[in-house]
DNA sequence: ACCAAAATGTTTCCACTGTAAATATCTCCT
DNA sequence: AGGAGATATTTACAGTGGAAACATTTTGGT
């Protein structure tokens, strides 16, 4: 039964949320505004208010959703009881494969004006996302691992060339030669792990 | 001799880069628009689309300086005939200092649509920054050297990797506590290079 | 069951933005 | 000297985010 068109949506909140990722893949971070995000939900320009309350909170539920869906890039065709290695590809494929499927979203996700970084659910999808990664780089054994922050300098080191990678690819800074020959796991070298 | 206010500014295209940079570093990438750059170069708002054209042509010069600033970065404090180590490790030193000392202009210079990626001035200063870390990756050894592109292997990991961690160190996402122990030549590996 | 209160949407208005078009002023070259 | 081109201004317009006042619906307490 879809109800007919009254006074209240009845979901507003997950059809702005849904209209913006549609925007966002169809023209782009700059041409997504708060009225034609409105506009495609059915509202007026001024509903988005009750919900996000400006367009910077709106862009927050936008991006935890895109953080939501890199978690599961990370952790898809993951057969059960995948090694850590396994897991650790996986996660990598995962990220770059989001963000050249996603690039205006991932644009958002890591811009650093357009979204309340002290969102709640933002940060909960944020955290919860790099935990991925932070299981794969649990156990990685690297060369000065006796000095202080040993653990803490894989985790960064993982992260970096991953995102790096992602973000150089997605802005086409890498030309189509290399890009045609080296995906990230040819880049990234061989980690090793402990045990 | 300080011209009195003419008609014609006299220099305008460069009191309009200048002026950019300048809103760039006070207000961040959103605070920067068409028209308060116009305002403090003391000229009308639509004076610059003589130079410019539009917002994304000076948006694309504006970033064109930033990529030969982030050149200047990349090779200061480097003493005569610098091994090519040491010059890797002052590459990678000056590529995030630049970023965690100008922000803004580095998010515009890594921003998918606010430049005009067919800048000629845009793409030749691009091309001289990024000589830099190429001439950092040259003669450098990897494991897999046999293999095809394996020249693009290392300078597409060098350039992963610093990149990566100057963007996720920008936008805040190292927690403090690591960025307090380990900078970029600690998260790096130890490149081993040939002969 | 009622009715106030809160939640949800709309209308209207404002300041700001980028851009186009018409116009004004200056510089330079022959 | 004087026309051509470069440079800058004024005016106008559609789009943006946001505030304020108002309208409608839902909810919760008695």
């Amino acid at each position: 039964m879809t109800k007919a068109k009254t006074y209240h949506h009845g979901n507003l909140k997950e059809a702005l949320i849904a209209s913006g990722l549609d925007i966002l893949a169809e023209t782009g971070l700059a041409g997504l505004s708060l009225r034609n995000c409105a506009e495609r939900a059915g509202v007026s320009h001024t509903a988005p208010k009750n919900h996000f309350g400006n367009l910077a909170g709106l862009l927050s539920a936008i991006a935890a959703r895109g953080y939501q869906e890199l978690g599961v890039y990370m952790q898809r065709n993951l057969r059960e009881g995948a090694s850590r290695t396994e897991r650790r590809n996986a996660a990598f494929e995962g990220y770059v494969a989001f963000a050249v499927a996603n690039p205006a979203l991932y644009e958002l996700m890591f811009a650093r004006d357009k979204t309340n970084k002290n969102d709640p659910e933002l940060q909960a999808q944020v955290g919860a996302s790099f935990l991925v990664l932070r299981d794969a780089a649990e156990g990685l054994d690297w060369d000065k691992s006796d000095q202080p922050g040993a653990g803490l300098r894989a985790q960064m080191m993982l992260w970096s060339l991953v995102h790096g990678f992602a973000q150089l690819s997605v802005s086409g800074k890498f030309d189509k030669e290399s890009m045609r020959h080296l995906g990230i796991l040819d880049v990234m070298p061989d980690f090793p792990y402990r045990g």
